[in-house]
DNA sequence: GGCCGCTCGACAT
DNA sequence: CGAGCGGCC
């Protein structure tokens, strides 16, 4: 929503530029209004539930141009949690998509094609996993990226404002209200785009004399006429707003005056709507990729530090001593590190119990696993043949029966049984494809680069970046330190929550625990003794897996819609997962070695690389948060079963198989 | 003059 | 979700 009619008031101080002006510079860019955009190419997929990488198109197209025209480098800027002040308009939205969704879903059923794509327009969500895939791409094109822990607007006025980023490109007008210096509009293909100084302010005409109003001034204003936290005065447009503040300055003195003229009605809920807006402005938390902690985007003045309604509405924080997200006045008891984690998206943001994995890495699971018993419900289709065949596959002699087909469909309490003939049958596959790319399972040229990127960073290569202003080498270590340090503080009896996880990692159990290898280190870099055969998923791809059923996504209706379009669409996302539009920078090969370019090496010295790597960079590393030094594993088993919090299952202690297997 | 509710375009083929 | 238009006070 924004400010209504904020940038219309600015007309006249817009101003039409290139994005040559910036040439040198970096921008922070508003993730989740990209996101918005480019899912409108691909609507339909994201309401069924389909994988599709039309909108990291969008990205790689704008995040070239930028960088390769104009010179500008990207910082892009991801939504994280929602606030308390906006929990009640978000869950407004979704009730809404909700309904476009289905009204969507009846109008395809009954054929309507047209129609039913303006509803899933309508219908379409930007999930943290549609980022993930954003961010990943990130990752291996060296652009920086960040997950606000609340709201991409203030994450960036802070980087703006400490001096990480030049200006902000965002078509929300609320930027300014939070202080923003340099707002970069209407960007489009060609460069083009709209810049609105703060500074030009003073130009602006005399019926809106924003230079004439202090910030406290200006939010009171943008709040009396409506912003996203607070509904407003009715009848009280940003114009009026302007007059009164100019007339009485502060918001007790125009409530009264409102009040004694008794033209307008002030709502009952203004008051505190006002207060809660003022702070969420003002301090709202924010990551600082600096200093690897959370902040506020202003300093809290003193006299306000212990002011606990402030805490209220700025967004609540992970507590370190009991790892629940509730208000938190003391800064040195907020789990920094888990903030960190969900600000490189390696945790949900809004469900820090769970990884974030990549949307179309998800669905790209769930497809694999799902072609043969699909084939069988739809034996008429013959693109999946056509697809298995440029594999020189003959997937077509391996019958699933047709009895794991419909349990699937029918019988929920089967489910694990389903499973387990699923991996079987997947099995078959795995044994041809062997050692292609898991992100995208693809075997296209280039498709291979990001994951060959997600290994170098997992087993602690260090990759340094031009830019200090965001650090990747502290991302990566610390990445690393985090998984000892949760594997440090898990309690024992935990360990048998991981028997879920595939039986041929078990040997690693007694270095780390199988979970904890899972959420990082791709499968195969991990040799099994086993044979590799056996292991038709690797263990993440398991989790996910089990994630995905364990959410029961909506089969039935994708079941529906099998007959006409779901083998097309597994074959077309396999063949769409290639990035040979813009082939990937390809990673020095030394950075494979120990991993792809090296299949003879053996399973366990495979595995003792891994884990070294790992243990190695955890100790040789300077963690910006301060945090004690790592326990032992038996000391820390010591202190879990004597402690307090250790007798009923905590969350900080909770194995990663029991993030993916039970949410939250 | 200003507020409010409505429709339309975004995207990309 | 924002912009732009017309209706209404």
């Amino acid at each position: 929503m924004g400010i209504q009619g904020l940038l219309p008031q600015l007309k006249s101080i817009q101003q039409p530029v290139s994005l040559h002006r910036y040439s040198g510079q970096t921008l922070a860019i508003d993730g989740y209004a990209w996101l918005h955009r480019a899912a409108h190419s691909c609507a339909m997929e994201l309401a069924l539930g389909r994988s599709t990488d039309k909108y990291l198109q969008f990205f790689i197209k704008r995040l070239s141009m930028l960088r390769a025209t104009f010179k500008v480098e990207p910082y892009l800027i991801f939504d994280g949690d929602s606030i308390n002040v906006k929990k009640d308009t978000e869950r407004k939205r979704r009730q809404k998509r909700d309904e476009n969704k289905e009204k969507g879903l009846e109008l395809w059923k009954s054929g309507d094609n047209r129609q039913s794509y303006e509803y899933f327009q309508k219908s379409v969500d930007i999930t943290p996993e549609m980022a993930k895939c954003i961010m990943e791409y990130c990752q291996s094109q060296n652009i920086k990226y960040l997950v606000a822990p609340f709201e991409a607007d203030a994450q960036m006025v802070y980087l703006e404002k400490e001096g990480f980023v030049h200006g902000i490109i965002s078509e929300d007008s609320d930027l300014l209200i939070f202080g923003c210096r340099k707002l970069i509009t209407k960007l489009n293909d060609h460069g083009d785009c709209i810049e609105i100084c703060r500074d030009d302010f003073v130009h602006l005409p005399s019926r809106f004399p924003l230079c004439q109003l202090s910030p406290q001034e200006i939010r009171t204003m943008v709040c009396l006429s409506g912003c996203d936290y607070t509904s407003g005065i009715p009848q009280v447009g940003l114009l009026t707003a302007m007059k009164l503040v100019k007339r009485y300055k502060t918001i007790e003195r125009v409530i009264q005056s409102i009040q004694r003229e008794g033209k307008l009605k002030i709502p009952k809920e203004f008051l505190q709507e006002y207060e809660l807006a003022n702070f969420a402005f003002q301090f709202q938390r924010v990551f600082c990729p600096q200093r690897m902690k959370l902040v506020t985007l202003n300093d809290i003045p003193h006299e306000l530090s212990q002011n606990e309604t402030i805490f209220q509405c700025i967004g609540q924080v992970v507590s370190k001593e009991d790892g629940i997200k509730k208000v938190m006045i003391d800064d040195n008891k907020i789990d920094h590190n888990l903030h960190r984690r969900i600000s490189v998206g390696e945790l949900n943001p809004r469900n820090f119990h769970k990884p974030l994995i990549n949307r179309e890495r998800k669905l790209n699971l769930v497809s694999r696993s799902e072609p043969i018993l699909k084939k069988t419900a739809v034996p008429t289709c013959g693109s999946i043949d056509s697809f298995f065949s440029k594999r020189s596959v003959k997937i077509g002699s391996v019958k699933a029966p047709a009895s794991v087909a419909t349990s699937i469909a029918d019988d929920r309490n089967r489910k694990v049984e389903t499973t387990v003939e699923r991996r079987k049958l997947s099995r078959v596959q795995t044994g041809i494809d062997g050692g292609v790319s898991k992100f995208f399972n693809s075997t296209k040229n280039g498709s291979s680069a990001l994951v060959d990127l997600h290994m170098s960073a997992s087993d602690g290569e260090l990759r340094i970046q031009s830019n200090p202003s965001i650090n990747n080498v502290d991302f990566q270590i610390s990445n690393i330190a985090t998984k000892t340090d949760m594997y440090a503080s898990r309690p024992p009896s935990s360990q048998n929550l991981d028997s879920t996880a595939d039986d041929c990692q078990e040997d690693l159990s007694t270095e780390l625990p199988s979970s904890m290898l899972s959420t990082e280190i791709p499968s195969s870099m991990i040799p099994t003794q086993t044979d590799q055969e056996q292991t038709p998923f690797s263990e993440e791809e398991s989790e996910i897996l089990s994630e995905v059923e364990e959410a029961a996504i909506p089969d039935k209706q994708y079941n529906a819609f099998a007959n006409k379009r779901h083998c097309k669409s597994i074959a077309d996302l396999r063949d769409n997962f290639s990035y040979r539009r813009t082939p990937l920078q390809v990673k020095s090969t030394n950075t494979r070695s120990h991993s792809v370019a090296n299949p003879q090496t053996t399973p366990s010295h495979g595995k003792l690389v891994v884990v070294k790597a790992k243990r190695s960079a955890t100790t040789s590393c300077v963690n910006p948060v301060a945090r004690p030094p790592a326990l032992s594993r038996s000391s820390s088993r010591l202190i879990s079963r004597s402690s307090p919090a250790a007798q009923k299952p905590t969350i900080r202690s909770l194995s990663l198989a029991e993030f993916v297997y039970k949410g939250e």
